[in-house]
DNA sequence: GACGTGCGCAACCCGATAGTTGCACACGCC
DNA sequence: GGCGTGTGCAACTATCGGGTTGCGCACGTC
């Protein structure tokens, strides 16, 4: 089972994540739980598009839209940041692992 | 300041790691350092398509060249995905504290 | 010194996606 | 019940990004 199941779910996150505008309405929600409308006042772009991205970032699990009245708030979710940082945590670990064992291989030599 | 700081240098390692191809990349490279032609042999795409990804991968941190006689191996760095990892934990723990903050608050009231 | 293998452009194609405008609807509130 | 605000859906545009082919070159090896 080598690697192989290592990035099976982490990717659409990772690609929700590489992006700015993802990256600043995020920010904004771990202030605060607000809507597209309330983003849409503090960012410079149209309502629909922060709709899309946080269509994407539900997605992702690293949001949640709140029904709040008539409007709908997004809270953002440590949850799945936290899995996906031990997941790298652990990936990055192996691949240093790897390359100590080398080297002291190289300086028995 | 608030968390402007926070997505800083960090974007460009996440839309690295928003891709497929680039994971089976990495996956390999954390195996063993190989070029892209040997890659390209490994991976049903050509050594050019894997230049480029290597080219995003190194821009990235992630990944590092290494001239063996007359062909370029690439060696994965874990140090680059262990900062990611502590980055992305820190702002997951904030979300949450933010969240159990709020909580807390309804139940006192 | 010639051959072969690996590398690095550059141009091009196409699908995905960030962004826009425009409209329709539905729900709340007065 | 009507008005306003907030959402959702659809069509369209343009740029970006992943992928390809093709070529030229340089370095190593023999």
């Amino acid at each position: 089972m080598t690697t192989g199941s290592t990035a099976a779910g982490v990717v659409p996150v990772f690609n929700a994540l590489g992006d700015d505008t993802r990256w600043t309405i995020l920010q904004h929600l771990g202030e605060a739980d607000l809507s597209a409308s309330a983003l849409a006042e503090r960012l410079p772009v149209t309502r629909q598009a922060i709709a899309k991205h946080l269509a994407v970032l539900a997605d992702a699990g690293l949001v949640e839209p709140v029904r709040v009245g008539r409007e709908v708030r997004y809270r953002a979710l440590g949850a799945r940041l936290t899995e996906t940082a031990r997941a790298l945590e652990a990936v990055g670990a192996a691949w240093d692992r790897r390359l100590d064992a080398l080297k002291r291989l190289v300086e028995e030599a």
